[in-house]
DNA sequence: ACTTTGGGTTGACTCGTGGTACACCTTGCG
DNA sequence: CGCAAGGTGTACCACGAGTCAACCCAAAGT
């Protein structure tokens, strides 16, 4: 069992078809054509075309965690309040490309709309997991309700990915920066005004370590 | 050429099929049992299934219309403001209905991701027709970019039904509100500096006529 | 009264696609 | 040597979209 690098083939392959053309207007054969592999071949990696469906959403989920950390890291500027904005840098590199057809997740979610079927929970597992990426960046910019904060900022980009998908509209990005400083702006702003309440006066510029 | 209910049925029972399961995920079969008519049959009142698809698109798009322009009328209090909020009194109907699955149009859109083909264009189309409502409203609200504030309004819709469909979260319809309102405060907040601008002291309150 | 026409029926058929079964080949390894 | 992993090819089944031919029946046209 040294490595079977077809098994990645085909996940390679099958993400970017899925993705492109929709899993079910996809056939296993152009995958197989894809790679080079015969069907029985293929059937000895997966159990079946769902199987090989999961397989690309776990890898797409794993892509997207280390990509999302990277940019926050990279573009957050070291400061909690610019990480979070940074989620929207990230989201702006995806609606900027322009073979862009929407959340490979809601997608697939999509496709497999009853909540009891396994793409769909691994739709919704990936989905739980970006959020509590960002609930965390919240409670690191010492807002009130980080929790309430996170699902606000990722209902806004559900929104800006749909939106862009349909209308194609590049302003788009646009359009969910702004809805989300506000959101943000607004959590930061009940932050300040408790630390006000607590020591009347002081304004506390010192929050960079 | 008096009337034909058959087609309206199909129409009905493709919509409640395509809408619940997805359309790939339907057979041609079952709308066929549903109403309880032949294969032969159908084929002489739609040209495909993807055509019965469009019917039913089209079919929703009246539908929501009609519901869109009664729930803003009934509810919206008779103020501009009042109306514009009302929109999400609509999308509150809809996320707590027990069988939603997000919107029928994206849901059309995800499984024909290609922007040139049919059933995509129907789905973008009847996106573009709410938002003009949405953007009328706004303009009644004297707004000073009322295009853009519906564009937001959209877009934080668009994020509800996903994240509805896809965490089924009850709360998902709050968060959105007050992502909403958000927004819609602050554009109506520019309009109330205007008029501060122009004449100074003077509240203008007579808006209704 | 006779025929056309529209909506309906049955049944057999093509074709593409997911998935299976069977027989066989090759490479590496204990 | 012998076995297992990964591979090939071909034939096969089931099912769903869509077609075709032949027929039925009621209402409308003249």
């Amino acid at each position: 069992m040294v490595k079977a690098p077809t098994r990645e083939r085909l996940i390679e392959a099958a993400s970017s078809r899925f993705y492109r053309d929709g899993f079910r207007n996809v056939g296993i054969d152009q995958i197989l054509s894809d790679v080079g592999i015969s069907k029985t071949a293929f059937y000895k990696h997966f159990e079946s075309k769902d199987d090989l469906l999961l397989a690309a959403l776990d890898g797409k989920g794993e892509w997207l965690d280390a990509l999302c950390k990277q940019v926050v890291w990279e573009r957050g500027g070291g400061t909690p309040e610019g990480q979070l904005r940074a989620i929207f840098d990230l989201v702006e590199i995806f609606l900027k490309q322009d073979d862009f057809h929407g959340c490979f997740f809601v997608r697939a979610a999509m496709e497999f709309p009853l909540p009891n079927e396994p793409v769909f929970q691994a739709a919704a597992r990936n989905k739980h997991t970006f959020e509590e990426f960002v609930t965390v960046l919240a409670k690191n910019c010492q807002v009130k309700k980080p929790e309430e904060l996170a699902k606000k900022i990722c209902l806004i980009i559900e929104g800006a990915y749909i939106t862009k998908h349909v209308t194609q509209n590049p302003q788009t990005i646009d359009l969910a920066k702004e809805v989300a400083s506000l959101a943000i702006d607004e959590a930061l702003r009940q932050v300040r005004e408790e630390a006000e309440d607590s020591s009347t006066g002081k304004v506390s510029p010192a929050s960079d370590s």
